[in-house]
DNA sequence: GGATGTTTCCGTCAAGATCG
DNA sequence: CGATCTTGACGGAAACATCC
């Protein structure tokens, strides 16, 4: 008998028969009425999974890799989210037996969605970097999201808000908008305006409410970016007002179409999240389904040798 | 190899829930 | 009560399988 489980590619093989995966508190519980032999063979994809035996064996799966560490931690802080809603919360108490977490460190981990405003300072070329990220044109022109992963800020970090002072070399005399998030999962994003070419120029992003006298640098990674995918964001998006001339018409769309690009990007994250949700709570069904359905077969085959048991002591007093 | 169907993932919209 | 969050529904795109 062989099972998958974890997702991402790993495989749990178990070579014995009528064995139960319980997925409790992310870590995998193999539980196994029969004695394990020397000869099965076992892969674990997660670290930290119990193996449980009949013959009162538990074993503990350790792993070391960097990718396991990561992984439990954020499947830890999805449950956690999960947890919070009453209809999962039940199941979830269910599965996880009585380990309990804390949500508010979650909580802490979670300000992920903040953005802040930042102008800029018009200063000499520097020279063009071109970054990978999606591209959106905008009535206020191009506006690119990159990755967090292209950009690296040294120095002193803070989840949630970061206040931004922008210096950068563009050639125009319009202020330049900079949004920029960051979370400790890795979704961190920048929104920087950019040229019709789509490059980005060079800039340095300073953090103005940073606590160090060291003022942190921004180091902008050199990357591909010909598979941005575009999306065009056009005034249609925004009711115009009649009586506005061009100029009073841009000054009253451009905080709205920046408005709905927010609004887009914070609904684009949520049902990214939504979605992963939704599968941790199939799965969730899923193992405990396979955990009822084990008891009760093994229910029924105590009953069925305690019936026997019954019989044959009767027909002994016989 | 091209046409077609299925599955999966993603972005967006909208409506309801929740929060402050 | 407005802002924000959550989530079901919908459609598009990509990957894959099947058929001819």
């Amino acid at each position: 008998m062989i099972y998958g489980i974890g997702g991402h590619g790993r495989m749990l093989r178990v070579v014995v028969s009528q064995s139960v995966i319980q997925a409790a508190n992310q870590q995998s519980v193999i539980q196994s009425p029969n004695q394990l032999g020397k000869g099965n063979l076992i892969l674990v994809g997660k670290s930290n999974s119990v193996i449980q035996t009949a013959g009162g064996h538990t074993l503990q799966v350790v792993g070391d890799s960097e990718n396991d560490f990561y992984e439990d931690d954020a499947t830890k802080k999805r449950r956690e989210i999960l947890a919070r809603r009453p209809s999962y919360r039940k199941i979830l108490n269910d599965l996880a037996g009585d380990e309990k977490e804390s949500l508010q460190n979650d909580e802490e981990e979670d300000n992920s969605a903040v953005i802040n405003l930042a102008s800029i300072a018009p200063s000499s070329r520097s020279g063009m970097t071109t970054i990978s990220g999606s591209q959106y044109a905008t009535s206020s022109g191009l506006l690119k999201v990159i990755p967090a992963s292209a950009i690296h800020i040294s120095g002193a970090q803070t989840n949630g808000l970061q206040a931004i002072t922008m210096t950068s070399s563009s050639n125009d005399n319009h202020p330049t908008l900079v949004q920029y998030s960051q979370a400790q999962d890795g979704s961190q994003q920048f929104f920087v305006p950019v040229g019709v070419s789509g490059d980005l120029q060079a800039y340095t992003l300073r953090p103005v409410n940073s606590s160090t006298s060291m003022p942190p640098s921004l180091v902008v990674a050199s990357s591909a970016s010909s598979d941005d995918r575009k999306r065009q964001i056009t005034s249609n998006d925004v009711k115009r007002n009649p009586g506005s001339t061009d100029g009073e018409w841009s000054d009253v769309a451009e905080p709205l179409l920046q408005k709905r690009e927010l609004r887009l990007l914070k609904n684009r994250e949520a049902a990214r999240e939504c979605r992963r949700k939704k599968k941790e709570y199939i799965k969730c069904l899923e193992n405990r389904v396979a955990v009822l359905e084990n008891q009760n077969k093994t229910l029924i085959e105590e009953l069925k040798s305690l019936k026997e048991l019954y019989c044959s002591q009767k027909e002994e007093m016989h």
